[in-house]
DNA sequence: CTGTTAGCGCTTTCAA
DNA sequence: TTGAAAGCGCTAACAG
């Protein structure tokens, strides 16, 4: 602070080299033959100068910033509403590190259209984004493409060439269900995690009506509601269900943010979880274990989810030849009391 | 991408002027009078041009980088255990890009003490660094401020003059706590969020504490119990309590998490919340409002946290006059039916 | 009011 | 095996 920065030019006087060789020698630069004495004395110089190469320095040499962007495109609330969020934030953030990048992250409030993400592109604060939260209307991503950027997406976007990294909602959903009707449920119902404009939601929905077409059983409209992310969400929507004619014996409900709500509304008309009705969730949040009843529900690979992307992200900045630029990954079910699943056995 | 880059150099060229002129020009420098000819002729050449001023020769130029770096120095889990962190890193770079400023997101994977965010300021990555979950024993923080760095913290460290941010741990357990001595309750157990080893542990027993004494209560250790992050270790930590031979009317519950453990262990043994037992939390986190009963809880100016810290750091790298580098942020009771004052209200 | 010029600290080609 | 020198793109002190 105090004191003039130490530059790579102290480095070299002191070691009685030059910086050239303080270059070469602390970047370790292959195909050099320099002397162990020579070496030696870099180091030691470097050390007992306290030396720091200054990356801004080095940015600018290089014309890499070493740096990707994370870009947060949904409100922040949404984000991080279901514990999923924090945790690609560190799958992606360890990656990049693995590989000597660093994270900046970017979180883009709700309605800014002003192209705000585009300037870490632009401005070169960053070598290459991870987007979360696409969407088909934005314009920027459009324009990024164009200019020949690197990015990543988290989540797909239809008909789009843009390389992504998402979690299989389809085959989750579609586990979900198989797991009710092999318990012997006929009739079940589902309530989405959210409205249907989110790709997650119709995927989900694709999902729970493939798994009853396999089955052999009719899919039926009238047994499908529409969550939006919320507890209050899945109630009214579970009261709703509740309401029909011919209830239904079990519900696939596709959040379990959205199932703690749907679980209350069983509750309160005085029915069981999950001998009256079964309950299976989506997400595996960190409470669904705690839950009472513990929940049934599909584990995503979070963290995989941002270590993926950020690793494509950095094999595209590179320029490796990368043959698989749209990954899906696998889910898991996690069976808890809520499905009766257990209830099953104990009979 | 397959174009060369463009520079100032270029805008300058079309628009007839020099570098500098641009550079005064798209900088908006105050003091210069230049003509408003000139000026639009720039402004037009860059937009024609598509300019975009290079981030990393500004910084080199500038000597500052205009990022600042949010170091976690928690695990990872425990960082995003209850819907804190989040909203502080929200807060954080809200902050932070309304002053221009980016920020550079960076874990410490947990035992790593290689000096890792040191790099952040040696290397210059960053201006400063806000860090969480600050720890006494860590030799970095007190190299990095011999070397005369911005940091600020989030949380306190006894003994320091080092800036902080921290939420109010005593005046909240202090409120949550007579809440439930304003409901009648003599007879009150808490249960920690965490080890005493943690500091926002030891301050809100301490204000458990103080506010028995305010009302003249005598404080019994039998009654205290030590909570471990987890709803396990508020289910055991509660059990114990329920052993006692004389149980407990009440019992404030220093971390929402915890809590849902310690309902768990009330219900089991066939006692209700409240009419039985008493219940307030603390965090106010999003499931506090969906749980049954509705978690009376201590809410945290989680957004405010990330925002101050910030801010002050912020002013601090500006070299601004900041006399107020120790700041603590207020808490909230937020009652809902588990403290049962909803209760008195309806008899 | 505008242009010249000298850095910022590092990497890397080319020559010795 | 080592060194000299040319950038990287921008800012800002100083001249004009």
């Amino acid at each position: 602070m105090s004191t003039k920065r130490v530059t790579s030019h102290d480095v070299a006087r002191l070691a009685g080299v030059s910086r050239t060789t303080v270059s070469f020698v602390l970047n370790n630069v292959p195909g050099m033959q320099i002397s162990e004495d020579t070496r030696r004395r870099v180091f030691e110089a470097a050390r007992q100068l306290n030396y720091h190469p200054d990356a801004t320095a080095r940015r600018m040499a290089a014309g890499q910033t070493n740096v990707i962007g994370f870009v947060l495109r949904q409100s922040h609330e949404q984000a991080f509403a279901d514990h999923f969020m924090p945790q690609v934030l560190s799958g992606l953030s360890q990656a990049a590190s693995a590989q000597g990048f660093h994270t900046l992250f970017e979180p883009i409030p709700p309605g800014d259209n002003s192209g705000t993400y585009l300037r870490l592109i632009n401005e070169r604060h960053a070598d290459g984004i991870v987007l979360s939260g696409p969407r088909s209307d934005d314009e920027d991503l459009l324009k990024i493409r164009a200019e020949g950027a690197k990015v990543v997406l988290l989540g797909q976007l239809p008909d789009s060439d843009i390389p992504f990294v998402d979690v299989d909602n389809v085959g989750g959903a579609c586990m979900a269900t198989q797991h009710l009707i092999e318990l012997g449920h006929q009739r079940i119902a589902m309530i989405t995690n959210a409205p249907l404009a989110y790709t997650a939601s119709t995927a989900r929905l694709a999902g729970y009506r493939q798994a009853l077409t396999l089955s052999g059983i009719q899919s039926d409209d009238r047994l499908v509601r529409y969550g939006n992310f919320t507890p209050q969400s899945g109630y009214t929507a579970m009261n709703d269900l509740l309401a029909q004619e011919l209830r239904p014996t079990a519900v696939f409900v596709a959040s379990d943010t959205v199932a703690l709500g749907a679980v209350q509304a069983i509750r309160q008309v005085g029915l069981r979880v999950p001998e009256d009705i079964a309950l299976v969730g989506f997400d595996d949040i960190p409470l669904a274990e705690f839950m009472d009843p513990p929940l049934t529900t599909i584990r995503l690979p979070a963290l995989g989810l941002g270590f993926g992307g950020a690793d494509l992200l950095i094999r595209l900045i590179s320029g490796d030849e990368v043959n698989l630029t749209q990954i899906i990954l696998e889910t898991q079910l996690v069976v808890r009391d809520s499905s009766g699943a257990n209830l099953s056995i104990r009979k």
